[in-house]
DNA sequence: AATGTGACTTGCATTCTGCAAGTCACATTT
DNA sequence: AAATGTGACTTGCAGAATGCAAGTCACATT
């Protein structure tokens, strides 16, 4: 029922703004899965590598649609179904969630390949703007496979990026 | 006694990887504190202006230590003084931080003015060397001032950034 | 010796998460 | 048109995380 308003603002600091919206676990989860894998339905989140809850989904969703980065509208022809959508302040999200990328596959063991991840360092704002393009375009092909179950991090790729403009 | 190992990943997904650290409202703001403001002790920490709770500072301390984000050691001139580091991995999150500092200043009501961040926004590169130099030389001299309780940011922002395809 | 400080713990009430199990408006099948 | 299926949520409830106040305890200062 809420999750609106988020009146208690503690500080005025920008980073702290963004985190009383997007500090925790599910948040930018749910937004790189819009941004990178073209999810937009409930349903394609509740059945995700990561395996969210569905009550925390509802929630997240709620709050993300109240916070302006993501809307929420019916489906044209089955009104059953929910088509959410980064709004452009999401999709302004699209560095951050890079920028998390390229530093857990440099620190951490992740499912990313780290040939692929490099590239797209170097390519950053190549990246960033067909990120953005893909957004506008409503493209509804993944940028990018999973990563979620992969043993990790060798080196693996295949083909995976399509690649050209 | 706690928050040491982390055992259960979720997903090999680095955003998700990433999340499990650093997935909550505190860590990141402690990074950036060490990161922009120079702090190093528990009770500059304490007295900022974000107003954590001891317990929970003492928690993701010992939790960012635990990741290698931080190291800890004792204070050279008073033994009770701790002084807490950003590793390596710990100043390469500094993209992060940026983004999320020029994406709150876009998009939410902050106490940052705007022209300061988008003239960062802009020298990028320039600004992460600067940290990153400030970080190597261990500068004691905040980096940039707090913006925590500033009315600031009015006007919004207008339509005055967008980059093209 | 007495008092002060810095860095934490502890207790406890409140809130948030995570699972399982509904509900309910549509859609599809027979 | 009745029965069955689906998609998007709610509800209940136990367990974990958070927030505040109040310690503790090893140094340091007076």
């Amino acid at each position: 029922m809420k999750g609106a308003s988020k009146s208690k603002q503690r500080s005025g600091c920008p980073v702290s703004i963004s985190l009383e919206t997007l500090g925790d676990r599910w948040s930018l989860l749910i937004i790189r899965d819009m941004m990178v894998r073209a999810f937009r339905t409930f349903k394609q989140f509740r059945d995700s590598d990561e395996k969210i809850a569905t009550n925390i989904l509802a929630d997240r969703l709620q709050k993300l649609a109240a916070a302006g980065i993501i809307v929420a509208e019916a489906d044209e022809t089955d009104r059953r179904r929910v088509n959410y959508r980064l709004t452009e302040k999401g999709i302004d999200l699209a560095p951050v969630v890079l920028d998390l990328m390229i530093w857990a596959t440099r620190h951490e063991q992740t499912g990313a390949p780290n040939a692929v991840v490099e590239k797209m360092a170097k390519n950053r704002e190549k990246v960033l703007a067909k990120v953005r393009r893909r957004w506008r375009d409503r493209d509804p092909i993944p940028f990018l496979p999973s990563f979620a179950n992969v043993g990790g991090n060798r080196g693996s790729v295949r083909g995976q990026i399509r690649r050209g403009t």
